[in-house]
This record gives C-alpha cells, sequence and structure tokens, in this order.
RNA sequence: GACCCAUUAGCUCAGUUGGCAGAGCACUUGACUUUUAAUCAAGGUGUCCCGCGUUCGAGCCGCGGAUGGGUCACCA
C-alpha cells in the first residue's frame, strides 16, 4: 500500500501520484510551500456567522467532501476545530484555477481565502478566491458515511482514525484536559511537579515484571521504569514537602482490554500527612475533575451511573472479603488456616503464598468485580504491601487503601513505610519470595534504604492510573481507545 | 497462556450446495452556475490474510500459521 514502486499501485494510488506529477510539470509543486497564514478556524466562523458575514478570512485544512463538479463545486475543508463549506465558482476563480480545483482530491490540504457567507439552503460556506494546495495526499480516505472501523487499522493508522472519526478526537482532547484539571488541582494545593528518571539500575515501586534494556557505554543492563515511587519518596526527603510526577511507566506484562504496556501514572506524595488525608484529597480530586470534565457529579459508564459524591464507601479489606464470603481472615493467624480457608472457597492457591496473598485472592475473586460505585478497599495485609507502613494498632495490616470503581482499580494509596529497619526487613522478606519463585517480588533497593536513613518524614502517598480514569470519564471500554498509539505486534 | 470469532476492491460490507469475484462509497470520463451521503450517463477497480492439503475445480472444505477483536487466567 505504501509501495514507492508504480508498477505495484493500485488505479487509484497512480491517478494520485500522475496529479502530483502534472502540479509538478506546472510549477505548482504544493510540497515546496512552506507556511500559510490562518485567520480563523471552521468552527469559529459557524458559530458566528452574523459576526463574520461578509468579512475575508483565510483557512487551512483537508478536503474531506465533494459536491458539485459543474461551473460550480462545493467542497468541504476539514481543520481542526471542525468543518466548513467551501464554494469554489469558476466565474471567481478562473478558467484554469478552476480546472486545478476539479482535479482536487479528498484528502488534499488546502489554503483558502474568500468571504464568508451563507448559500441559499442556509448552509454557512467561504466563497473562495484564492486557493493553494498546501499538500497533495497520495492515500486514499476511507469511506466517508461508514468511517474507518477495523480496529486493527485504527490503531495502526489512527492518523486516518482521527480525520475521518470525530468522536475520537473528542476523547483525545477531554484526556488533555483531564489531565490539565488534575495539574491545575494539584498546583492548587501546592504540589510541585518533577520528573523522575524513566531508565534506572533496578525496577522497584511496585510487584511487575519490567522492560530490560541495555546502556551501551556503560555496557550494562537497565530497566524501565514500572512505578515513580522510590525517587519522588526521595524528594520529599530531599525536602520537597509535596511533589507529583505524571509521566509513563512500563510493565512486561499481558495486554487486555484494560492494560497497555506502557501507561501514565499520577503519582503524589505530602508530607505530614497519613493515608487518610490522602483518601480525603482523593475524593476531593475525583469530584473536581469530574465535575469540571463532565459538568456533573455523577457519569454514566459502562451502563453504571456512578456517583463521585463524597463520602465513598469505605471498608477493610478483611471485612469486605467477610461479607462477601462469610470468612473472616481476621481471626486467621496462620498460612496453613488461611490456605484451608481459600481452598474451601474454591480458590486454586499455589503452595507458598503468604497469608496476605491469600486475602487478597479472595477479595479479588469475591469482592472486586461488586464494587460498582467508588470505594476505598483499607488495611491491606503487610506481606503484600512492602512499602506501607505498618497499622501499628494491628500490624498484620497497613495504613493503606485502594480506591475500586466497577470493579477496576483506580487509586492506590498507603502511608508511606519510613523505617529504615522496617523497610529492609520488609525488602528481606520481598528477595526470599523472588527466591522462592515470585518474579514479580520487589527486589532490594540499597540507595532507597540510605535515603529512608537519611530520615523520610511521615508521607501519604498515592498513585492513579491516568489512562483508566480517562476511560472512566468518557465512557471508554478500552485503554486502546484513550491511548493514541496502543502497544500494536508488528504486522508481519 | 487457553478458547471463540473475524480477515473478500482504497473504505464499509454481501458472497447460496465447492462451478466466470459482487454492491455502495471512493475513483475515471462526460453533463450540470447554490449542493448537503448532490444528481444523471458510461467505465475501471482484487495476492478473496499467508502456506500446505483434499478435489476435475477452493473465497467456501481440512491442517498449520499471522494479525485483530472477545471471554477466561495474570497484572494497574
Amino acid at each position: 500500500m505504501t509501495i514507492e514502486n508504480g508498477e505495484n499501485l493500485n488505479e487509484l494510488l497512480k491517478i494520485r501520484r500522475e496529479k502530483l506529477a502534472k502540479l509538478i510539470a506546472e510549477d505548482k509543486d504544493p510540497f515546496k510551500i512552506t507556511k500559510f497564514k490562518v485567520t480563523h478556524l471552521a468552527k469559529y466562523i459557524e458559530d458566528n456567522f452574523e459576526q463574520m458575514e461578509n468579512q475575508t478570512v483565510s483557512l487551512a485544512g483537508r478536503v474531506m467532501s465533494k459536491r458539485g463538479q459543474g461551473k460550480v463545486s462545493f467542497y468541504d475543508l476539514q481543520d481542526s476545530s471542525g468543518r466548513i463549506q467551501m464554494f469554489l465558482k469558476k466565474d471567481t476563480l478562473g478558467d484554469e484555477v478552476y480546472e486545478d480545483v476539479k482535479t482536487l482530491d479528498i484528502g488534499d490540504i488546502l489554503g483558502i481565502t474568500g468571504e464568508v457567507f451563507k448559500t441559499k439552503m442556509g448552509q454557512t460556506s467561504i466563497r473562495v478566491e484564492n486557493i493553494s494546495i498546501l499538500s497533495k495526499s497520495l492515500q486514499i480516505l476511507p469511506e466517508k458515511f461508514h468511517g474507518l472501523k477495523d480496529p486493527d487499522l485504527r490503531y495502526r493508522q489512527r492518523y486516518v482514525d482521527l480525520i475521518v472519526n470525530p468522536s475520537v478526537k473528542e476523547v483525545f482532547i477531554t484526556r488533555s484536559r483531564i489531565i490539565k484539571t488534575i495539574r491545575e488541582f494539584l498546583d492548587n494545593k501546592g504540589f510541585l511537579e518533577v520528573e523522575t528518571p524513566v531508565l534506572g539500575n533496578i525496577a522497584g515501586g511496585a510487584t511487575a515484571k519490567p522492560f530490560v534494556t541495555h546502556h551501551n557505554a556503560l555496557d550494562i543492563p537497565m530497566f524501565m521504569r514500572i512505578a515513580l515511587e522510590l525517587p519522588l519518596k526521595q524528594l520529599i526527603v530531599g525536602g520537597f514537602d509535596k511533589v507529583y510526577e505524571i509521566s509513563r511507566v512500563f510493565r512486561n506484562e499481558g495486554m487486555d482490554s484494560t492494560h497497555n504496556p506502557e501507561f501514565t501514572m499520577l503519582e503524589t506524595y505530602e508530607a505530614y500527612a497519613d493515608y487518610e488525608a490522602v483518601m480525603d484529597m482523593v475524593e476531593e480530586l475525583f469530584i473536581y475533575v469530574a465535575s469540571k470534565i463532565t459538568g456533573s457529579d455523577t457519569v454514566e459508564f459502562q451502563g453504571h451511573s456512578i456517583s463521585f459524591k463524597p463520602p465513598f464507601k469505605r471498608g477493610r479489606m478483611v471485612d469486605l472479603v467477610k461479607e462477601y464470603t462469610g470468612v473472616d481472615f481476621d481471626v486467621i493467624d496462620t498460612v496453613e488456616e488461611a490456605y484451608a480457608a481459600g481452598t474451601k472457597l474454591g480458590l486454586q492457591l499455589e503452595k507458598n503464598l503468604p497469608l496476605g496473598k491469600i486475602i487478597e485472592e479472595a477479595f479479588d475473586t469475591f469482592v472486586e468485580d461488586k464494587l460498582i460505585q467508588p470505594t476505598f478497599v483499607t488495611h491491606h495485609p503487610t506481606d503484600i504491601s512492602p512499602l506501607a507502613k505498618k497499622d501499628y494498632s494491628n500490624p498484620k495490616y497497613t495504613e493503606r487503601f485502594e480506591l475500586f470503581i466497577k470493579g477496576a482499580e483506580y487509586g492506590n494509596a498507603f502511608s508511606e513505610l519510613n523505617d529504615p529497619i522496617d523497610q529492609k526487613a520488609r525488602f528481606l522478606s520481598q528477595v526470599e519470595q523472588k527466591n522462592s519463585g515470585d518474579e514479580e517480588a520487589h527486589p532490594y533497593d540499597e540507595d532507597f534504604i540510605n535515603s529512608l536513613e537519611v530520615g523520610l518524614p511521615p508521607t501519604g502517598g498515592l498513585g492513579i492510573g491516568i489512562d483508566r480514569l480517562v476511560m472512566l470519564l468518557t465512557d471508554q471500554r478500552s485503554i486502546r481507545d484513550v491511548i493514541l498509539f496502543p502497544t500494536m505486534k508488528p504486522e508481519k
């Protein structure tokens, strides 16, 4: 399809190349043009017709449809704001220019100048007086009525998807607004936006398989980050009291409608705050963003009406498991008992699982799906939360919460573990889990321990998956519909 | 990773029992000086995802593979 060898091109593509060759032969090579002065956008003219009527304007955009082909033609021009009709008349443009107009193709990019008026059918239009071809399109755009539907093509050639499916463009405009609104919220609270390394010698801050790469000059392996967490906490050590980062992280795991190998995380850290303060902030953040973006405190998502009115429901993980299964893991203190209880519930449990993993399995299997409205699940077992501070009133659990909406996790937060002795012990226990086969256990990070020894104040931390939040607020079912260029296998 | 479904013209899709490959849009030529998925007339459009097999004959049947989508498992 993109092969340049003329012999291999189909008729439609040959014709376009011939048209370009003709333009070049007539010294009208569009690719020699470097700029065009745009004075107005299509949508602005449409929305402000009264004011714009009879004014001369210049617009640039892509030809999207052609009607009429006599001595008068109506072509639609699509710019970044929308579409407007061009009124092209032989008398106005002259014979030679009008001949060129007739050979324009859908997809060509034009710069036009003319007067704003309404046709007798009431259609806002530009009476074109000057026209230049700014780029010749050598490919054929999809059909005007059905658009581009094939998901494979839509994702691989997102640029075409964006041209022909206006609702797709809307989603990505909303995505940008959501991120901007989050920044606004955090900036107003005095948070500092920072950037930390994507490449590192250790991939920590979460339990996931990293992408491995190689630094040639140093001749060492390097890892793409799987979380933002550890360097951000080190910045709190360094004396920034409120920091956040919104950036890409990478996890070398499966892909499906809610997982892309690279995705965007927000993490915030606030000194002298605990997980309950973070919980309050999350409630505030969600209603702030939802109402700014949708104008409402309730959104429709995949057939559910989700309300962001605070307070969100709150429940300890073990209490929720008890509510949905009848099994009270709170009174179970040995792995053996927990294993027996989990197996009795029908869980397929591997051997050597820590107690907390069994509780988490029970939660994932029996509770997660049931949490439709925003719910804070709190007090995760300590052995599955290697970076969270213990709840000192009951050290089996941590001062942690995850936010669930419609059965999916939207946020993860805790009172950060700032005791270097405890952190060291947790890392060692993770190393033990790694040695007994858990590939995703957290690696030992000596530099991070050192920073805790220097002294991390009590700190509340938060992570939110931005892509999923965008899905929620734009009612998209697949993460691929909120990522411009989702990860794809090579075509061949 | 397992299972199910899809893949036919640039795009959206039909394709009967295995017997010459189809439509609409788009495109080409012509007509048309206010059209709205413009209209009218004529015309061209193909690695039927790839490979192997069965058959006189495969878009269609069988086996293997690719890509995508869905469900499940795992992960955010």
